[in-house]
Formats: C-alpha cells, structure tokens, sequence
DNA sequence: CGGTTGGTTGATATTATTCAATGGTCGTGG
DNA sequence: CCACGACCATTGAATAATATCAACCAACCG
C-alpha cells in the first residue's frame, strides 16, 4: 500500500521525562510512580517520519509507546483492502495498550505527522508491575477509555449521517487537544487529511470533501494550512 | 419509549453457582478464586422478563452482573432517539463491567429474551479485591476484548455493506454461543427481532428483512422459530 | 520543470431509507 | 374456540444519501 522502510531513528537519551509535558498523566504518571529513582523504567525515545508504520498486524512490537508529538491512526483492513481507521492517536496518547494482553497486534498504527514517541519495553514493565495493583488499574483506565471511544464511535456510524458524523469527529478531537492544552483557543492544531478522515467516519474522501465545503462556506469552520478553527459552534451544531 | 416497571424477582438462593455452567470462567472464576470458602462473595440471584430495562444510562445499577440466561442487548441513543445497538449479551457475558470505572451507567441494558442472571455488589467486590491484581486482570481482560468486539464492529459499521454486516454479525453470535457450548452442531438459538439486528448495524429493519430474504432463498442459512441454522458456510460468505 | 499529493467539482450510479400496505404469529380474554 | 391487539416480517414504489467515475486545479518538492 505504502512502501516505507521502518527506519526509525532511536535516540538513548534516558530520561527525557523531566521535560515531558506528559509525565505526570496516563501511563507514564503510574509507571513513574511504580518505579521510582531516576531510572525509572528502562525506555526508548524514538521518532518516525510522516506515513511510517508504527507497527503492523500481525507484528509483536514488544513495547508500549507515548506519542509526545505528532499524530498518528490506528487502523484495520478488510480481507478487500479497505481500510477503516479505528481512532487518531493525538499527543499524549497510549499506542499498543491492546500488547499488554496480546503480543501480536492486530491493527496497523501509522504516522500522520512527524512523531516522536517514547517507549517502555513490555516484558520489563510485565516483570516490575504485573502484580501492582495501580498498573493494572491503569491499563483498565486505558482501556476502558478506549473502549467508550470506539462505542460512541460506532454511534456516529451506525445512526448519524455524513455531516453529522464530521462535526462530531471534528468535536471530539478539538476537546481531546483541548484537555491536553494543545489546543490556542477555537483553534486547535489539524494535519488530517480528507482520506483518513473518510476512513475513519466510513464515508468517501470526494463526501468530505463536499461537507467541510459546505461547513466553510456556512462559516461555521476555517481550515486552513493544518489549523482548524472552530467560528461559530452553534452554526457546527445546527445539523447534529 | 417502553412502559415497563423494573420488577424483577430477586431469589435470595445462597449458592446457585455449584451448578452454574459459568463458574469456572469469565469474572465468576475470578472472584471464586480470591474470595474462597462456602460463602465466596455475597451475591444476588434475579431475573428480568424480556424488553425489560436492566438498567438505564445515568443509574447506578451499583452492581454487576453475570448473565445465566437468556439474551440482552447494551445500547446507546442519539440526542434525536435513534438507537444504536452496542452489543449483543449472551449467556456467560458480563453485564456493566463499564460501573467499576464509572459508576453511572453510559449505556442502556434491555432484555430481549427473558432472563437470569447474577450480580456482585461493586463495592464489595472493589473492597475485597481492588488491590487484588488477578481481579484487576480479569477486568483487563473484559474491557479488552469488548473492545475487539467494538473495533470489530466498527470495520462493520464503516466499510462493509448491508450483507456483509449481517453475515459477519451471524457469524460472530455463532461463534460465540459455540465457544460456550450453546450451538448445537450448525444450529444456534436467534431470539433476536429484524429492528435489533437493524440498530445494531445501522441498518433499518426493512432493509434487514430484505437480505435475510435473500440468505434464506440463496439457501446458506434457515432461520425458523428462534432457531437459525447454517446450511451452507460457503453460500453465507460469498459475499463477505 | 515535472511528478506527486491533496483537494474540488460535476455527472451518474448504487445503496439504503422511507412510506405504505399486507399477512403472519402469539398471547389474552371473552 | 374465536376474536382481538400487539408485535414481527415481507414486499413494492418512491426518494434521499452517498459512492463512483472522471476531470481539473493548486501546492509542494526534488
């Protein structure tokens, strides 16, 4: 589909957590808190370039990963080739939570933008935190969180249409960045492109196209130049 | 949307797992193991008649559930009252695993077949096993694969037409009642009505009606009086 | 400069919905 | 036993939503 080369470049610097504006959330707050000292849990900082896959179905990446940067998808194929885009991987977010209870993935996670991540080995964190009750509660977190992501999802593809499903994608992804404080008021940040959003609402590229059409020309979005801001939320509304 | 009244009959039979075909798998093992003895965990025998509420979104059910008998659908409403169908539980599923993360309910739960079931308190349960890593695992476990199932779906939902869906949704029930040993041989019990099938696929019963139709003339399925029989897997999957 | 990627637009085709009518099944009460 | 109502399924015709096909344009990059 894509010929890229795997060549991501890892980085052993080993501990770039005291900058990281993600320290003291999600995965890395517990694991952090699990193993303390100033080596906490061995990791691995590394980058990919825009389009790389992150891993692939059927590979056992063997570690979980933090995006810091960049955005990514997680996305499954039909036995036909298309390709369906279960969820956007936004800085901050958890990539390969599901490795923790089976090696071998099954989706793909590709990178959208240029991303740097870090990494914790999965057999090492299995061994220093299978038995702490606080980790495993926060694999529950994760997991459940995701899992209430791909049902509201499912809502929006089972029962709302085309432009109702857009202005609810759009939504959630500016509140995601917005928690995180990536967000520079009703403007947030926006590399997507109409491809991948068709594939992860179940519509085609041209359908998007039109709407978002529609949604500027109403005045209720710009989008321009990989920001998207949102002028007037109850003009997005009016059709949800 | 349904006039019913929540009165379900609660037997306070002590002990009804030494003969339940469940105990030694899912959630019910689990807790069986940490809390050992006669008396392992306090825990209430019920049932619901069909199109009965389990519980709505917004309550707290304060428990959970092991369904003994019967079919129940989890399902979400759009602000305009569509209904979307999240899954489909059968006997041997767990019901609200969600209230150990949040205890208000997102989801409704309804009956619709008549049912029995089990139920632990959550917070006894979270008391005597919070801190319990095998408990927290078996969580894990829960959410994870609920999480394939709605991942799955979602692959349904957003890239496969209507046949594809209903073959693929014949075909997930029916591996799953054959896991647990409630197929007998290429027939499985199908309580299920055309408008259920329909919300959970996006699909509106008419157009469910019309497939099925089809997959009945085309010979590759039966499905009479609640029974649904594969008559020819080759047939079924010639359009998936 | 030419190739590639991403986006827009129009014409047409397909898919699924909506509306509407009809018949079947099942339980309940006379 | 039959009549009744509630629920469920089937079918046809008309319509709406979205996909497909195809052309074109703009931006970007080596």
């Amino acid at each position: 589909m894509d010929g890229d080369n795997e060549t991501q470049k890892r980085i052993a610097s080993s501990d770039g957590c005291s900058s990281c504006s993600f320290r003291n959330s999600g995965l890395c707050a517990v694991v952090i808190g699990i193993n303390p000292g100033t080596n906490h849990c061995r990791k691995i900082d590394g980058a990919f370039r825009a389009r790389q896959h992150v891993y692939r179905a059927g590979e056992a990446p063997g570690r979980i990963m933090v995006l810091r940067e960049g955005w990514a998808a997680k996305s499954a194929f039909t036995p036909d080739g298309k390709r369906q885009v279960l969820s956007i991987l936004l800085p901050g977010d958890t990539v390969g939570g599901e490795l923790v209870m089976r090696s071998e993935a099954r989706t793909h996670v590709q990178a959208l933008t240029p991303i740097k991540y870090c990494a914790f080995d999965i057999d090492e964190l299995m061994a220093s935190s299978k038995h702490e009750p606080k980790f495993v509660w926060a694999l529950v977190g994760l997991c459940s969180t995701s899992r209430e992501a791909s049902e509201s999802r499912l809502v929006d593809l089972g029962r709302r249409n085309a432009a109702q499903r857009i202005v609810s994608f759009i939504l959630e992804v500016f509140e995601r960045l917005t928690k995180r404080g990536l967000a520079d008021g009703a403007t947030i940040p926006f590399p997507l492109r109409q491809h991948i959003i068709a594939d992860a609402l179940g519509l085609t590229q041209v359908h998007v196209s039109r709407i978002i059409t529609a949604l500027r020309k109403r005045g209720a979005i710009r989008l321009t130049g990989g920001k998207l801001t949102i002028l007037d939320m109850g003009l997005l509304l009016s059709d949800v």
